[in-house]
DNA sequence: AAAAAATGTGACAATGTTGTCATATATAGT
DNA sequence: ACTATATATGACAACATTGTCACATTTTTT
């Protein structure tokens, strides 16, 4: 966590700081960014840094920190009312709010992307737990499901949710590059439509 | 490429240096490696490093080298009688194959893997247009499927092929810890055969 | 307005890595 | 045996990055 001077920091300082934080993870690898590189950038002192943050992770889980919680936001009402939906329904609902968040907060979603693609200490202690525990939610949705009727009984519930995990974590990032926001919103969506497609009917023929 | 100082080496030295980089490079991200570390397990000085290798990305291009041609080995049955299946039946003998060279050369598929995952330069020089040049392939040979009848006309057919090389493409490479060699080959050709149902048939009933 | 507390600052030591080069040693050619 | 060529070696310069610390400046308290 920031020191309480960071965190009482003058907004316009303390936005420049989280501004060349967020640049810097964002276009590089977590063990590639340099605290150099970020207080240049912000213009403040190295002796300010340590002032403010213990180290380099340290201001890194303060940024995932943010992240999530803008993402937790965007995904608060698709999250709160999920009873009614089922499985798969609720797979697109988090999809396309994942798109938007994407569209909305791209560095964001790089940074995370970073993450999940560079499978270090960090990544242990951040992601591994939520993955598996993702998976569990998903899980439970879908066997709730078969109960139902409404999936094949003789599906292995464990693939599935891991499919769905690695097919819906895997935001296209390439796509993320501004200028066309709403060509690659339509673009995005189209591609989940046809994945879930596949996934619910499956691709051979009579 | 080495030098042919390098290659002319007794063999023992260079089995030596090779494993020692294989060592290093299946432990760790490309940018994390180090000569440094290299050259002390290798038990080599400095600068014969430098006599036998450009840099270290020469001696992981080298290593990246030798890789390939040992799969491609393991590949080489399957692709040169691939004429007479149908594109699923290929993924699977592909998957098949894949999941045999990962039990019997573990270090070389984490490095792949790495490099899979490590989305930098050298990725570029080595894996984008590679990963693109598969997606046609599959792509091709899905529209072959679709005239032949037996794939539904109205599936995507690059969603589908981008879903197969992304499912594909991640052995798990968590059950590649040595010792109950025989249960994990099961345990993935059971995982496997788990996907292609759901790709076949999909999960929806009725 | 003086003292105390908080914050800002940048030079610097400590550390570590890379690639080079002068020199030593071994091998091959005549 | 002598020379030329190839190979081996490790000290070292060059460079880069991190975290610290003594001192400066600002803000708050009394």
């Amino acid at each position: 966590m920031p020191t309480s001077t960071f965190l009482n920091l003058e907004i316009e300082k303390k936005a420049r700081i989280i501004k060349a934080a967020i640049d810097e993870f964002s276009e590089k690898q977590y063990e590639q960014v340099q605290i150099s590189d970020i207080i240049k950038h912000a213009k403040i002192p190295r002796g300010s840094f340590y002032q403010y943050f213990t180290d380099k992770e340290d201001l890194y889980l303060y940024l995932i920190d943010i992240i999530r919680n803008e993402k937790m936001k965007f995904l608060q009402d698709t999250l709160s009312n999920y009873e009614g939906l089922n499985f798969l329904d609720l797979v697109r609902k988090l999809y396309d709010d994942g798109v938007k968040f994407a569209l909305k907060f791209p560095q964001y979603v790089k940074i995370l992307d970073h993450l999940l693609k560079n499978k270090n200490e960090i990544y242990d202690k951040l992601m591994s737990d939520n993955i598996k525990i993702a998976e569990d939610i998903y899980a439970n949705l879908i066997d709730k499901d078969k109960t139902k009727g409404l999936i094949k009984e003789d599906i292995d519930t464990r693939t599935f949710a891991k499919i769905i995990v690695q097919l819906t974590t895997n935001i296209a990032v390439e796509e993320l590059d501004m200028n066309y926001q709403d060509e690659s919103y339509q673009k995005m969506l189209e591609r989940n439509n046809q994945v879930l497609k596949i996934i619910e009917q499956g691709v051979l023929k009579g």
